[in-house]
DNA sequence: GCCCAGGGAATCG
DNA sequence: CGATTCCATGGG
């Protein structure tokens, strides 16, 4: 049955990377700036996470956000809301990388697993978040689990587990493990459940149409 | 005015 | 453990 699993999400990617061509995610000039968008776009619309973003006015390095006042930091992501907490997670998710003197290739020589504890440890940061960060600012293969995935699987009439774990675990388990596919699949995800059946029934053009058991969700 | 968006922590049974 | 509740802005 895995290996029936594995067709179908394969089928899946080929269907969504042709429809919609590679999403050259993570979008952030930086992986410091892609952490942070992970931390500012829990349960907030990109565009007020791009809003935020400019109001850091080429300022946005570990080194201003360590020095900036909480409330001054607060300010500046207001944008995207939530942002007394987040202006915290920040800050948080900034000393766990000064631990590595803010440089990529220190924190990567660490094992992977290992990190997504020290990331989970992370006020702030939760499963996805910790894997938004392992795949696309540490290129490590962790695929991303969220609200559009399970949504997807449901309406393919999959049996999904509810525990985050578990549900990675499904996906690996059914995939190669390749960051770059990792990377590619959680985008073409996104991308698609922003372009479908996001309202019911009205899927028009839609790639997956005739795979859908579910007509919604 | 209502609904939701690329979640997660705190609290309570 | 699972289930609530709170966090907050901006666009449709």
């Amino acid at each position: 049955m895995a290996e029936a699993d594995r067709d179908q999400l394969m089928t899946i990617f080929d269907r969504l990377f042709t429809a919609y061509g590679p999403r050259h995610w993570w979008p952030a000039r930086t992986p410091y700036e892609m952490m942070v968008g992970a931390i500012l776009t829990q349960n907030t619309a990109w565009t007020n996470v791009e809003k935020a973003i400019r109001n850091f006015e080429d300022q946005l390095s570990p080194e201003f956000v360590a020095a900036v006042s909480l409330e001054e930091l607060a300010g500046i992501i207001k944008p995207c809301g939530y942002f007394n907490q987040k202006a915290r997670h920040l800050k948080h998710l900034t000393s766990w990388f000064e631990a590595y003197d803010y440089d990529v290739s220190l924190v990567t020589r660490v094992d992977e697993q290992r990190l997504r504890q020290e990331l989970l440890a992370v006020k702030g940061v939760g499963p996805e978040t910790a894997d938004s960060i392992l795949l696309y600012a540490l290129e490590q293969p962790f695929f991303v689990i969220d609200a559009y995935t399970r949504r997807l699987l449901t309406r393919l009439g999959w049996e999904v587990p509810v525990k985050y774990d578990q549900l990675q675990l499904m996906m690996e388990a059914s995939l190669p493990r390749d960051t770059h596919l990792y990377g590619e699949f959680h985008a073409l995800i996104v991308e698609h459940a922003k372009r479908h059946c996001r309202k019911s029934p009205a899927c028009l053009d839609c790639p997956l149409e005739d795979l859908c058991r579910q007509r919604l969700a």
